[in-house]
DNA sequence: ACTAAAATTCAATACCTGTCAAATTAAAAA
DNA sequence: TTTTTAATTTGACAGGTATTGAATTTTAGT
């Protein structure tokens, strides 16, 4: 109700989006992956986070990291909603291709307004996902959960639907999609090399292998839900990897 | 080659734009109007346009006024082919309003880059003016020519096409598009009362009266060329208002 | 030509976002 | 625990755009 969206500039918003999408971890985002995701140097994060936290935008633990406040978080849903609806909107009404759009959608979504926002959002049929898959927040600030799980941290023989691909690097989406590798494709894990090694999957009409780093990144919706998931022991897996360190132990108990 | 667009920010875009259309009447752009057309005052406007001065872009008569040097006017070209594309865009494919487009247009003009601006020209199929009717400059900066003339310039009895509604007022384009009052639209100038009066103007459907400042806004192609034109002792008009101040006088000789 | 009014510029200052280099704090290694 | 390393913050400063209010120049009126 007190501070909002239109009074704030590109710099804030631009922050405060990269803060969300940083801390949805669970952990606090640092000065330095805030200073690399935006391009500028930790110092100038680090002031322009003291900035945020006196505005009451964000709570920053000095030396530890910044976490966004209610205040911070709607406004922050309110630009990531802009940001992917345009990205929906480029592609299906101007004709990008879902590596372009999201350099573009950055440059628009600090300066449309909500009557752009509830035009576009009408256009393009109120779409729920952007063109990679991430959940577009409601029109009231609210971001549905979704059942998405790593396609890496399934076990090997799961097979499901991607759902997303959770990166903005251009040259890797470019690649996912000549690969078709891209939302509603249907994927099997075949196997993964241990340590970080190469992925291997296979679609309907390929078999394709890829560094770990990019398997990464593919979100898919598993055919059986992970509950259902049995390790070789007889053990289920854990749900989330959230609350430890890695998807995976390969140390026994 | 030196001075280029994407290495400008926005402010500068918009006193570009602004010194470019403030001038177009052959007359410098004066640091009041500047500063009135941007909404900052004469003192900020002053500032600015040194600055502008020193990096080229204007050329600057202390106390007399502003005009854009070829630099400048390039740069300006391009910001307004992009608003008026934008205009188009907005209209055509997101299904806004005439009297909405500009406030929208003028927000993005500064943030789009080439290959958003080729895209929408593209889509809207390259028009040659914008929803108001002024012409937007091709690609490489050229503004074409074109025979537009004030309704009001007109002598009584003469009838045309209107062209352009050239006003970025949103409550007066409301007020024309409820009128019918928009390019294409054929009219008569009826009357004109003299001093600044009324001014009586009928369509194939209606016959409308407007305030002079409104009616002045309007400029139409003339069923025949100005030049043929004869004033009641039989000499030709001027053909331009241009050189003199006002475009009637109401004195003889 | 002289004065009053209007327009313009200047001076001092503010705000925002950034930089670099130095100091500080926290985390990791020995 | 001490030392080394990495991350973070601070301080000093810069660039860009604005403000207000005072000084100046131009224009218009008598």
């Amino acid at each position: 109700m007190d501070t909002e969206i239109q009074s704030l500039n590109d710099a804030t918003l631009h922050y405060l989006d990269a803060i969300y999408r940083l801390s949805q971890d669970g952990q606090p985002a640092t000065t330095n992956t805030i200073a690399g995701k935006l391009g500028v140097t930790p110092s100038g994060a680090s002031i322009m986070l003291k900035r945020l936290a006196d505005r009451k935008l964000v709570q920053l633990t000095p030396y530890k990291g910044a976490t966004l406040t209610p205040q911070g978080v709607r406004i922050a849903l309110r630009t990531i909603r802009r940001h992917r609806l345009l990205e929906v909107f480029l592609i299906q009404v101007m004709g990008f291709q879902w590596h372009e759009v999201d350099k573009h959608a950055h440059a628009l979504e600090t300066v449309i307004d909500q009557e752009f926002e509830d035009r576009i959002a009408e256009i393009t049929g109120n779409p729920t996902r952007c063109p990679h898959g991430h959940v577009i927040p409601t029109r009231d600030g609210v971001l549905p959960r979704v059942p998405d799980v790593k396609l890496v941290s399934c076990p090997v023989g799961a097979s499901g639907v991607i759902r997303c691909i959770d990166t903005d690097n251009a040259e890797w989406l470019e690649y996912f999609g000549q690969l078709g590798l891209m939302p509603d494709a249907r994927v099997t894990l075949k196997s993964i090399a241990p340590y970080g090694g190469a992925v291997t999957i296979s679609t309907p009409h390929d078999s394709i292998t890829l560094g770990f780093e990019l398997a990464e990144v593919i979100l898919i919706e598993p055919d059986k839900p992970a509950d259902a998931w049995v390790s070789p022991a007889g053990r289920p897996h854990a749900r989330h990897a959230r609350t430890r360190r890695a998807g995976f132990r390969h140390k026994g108990s």
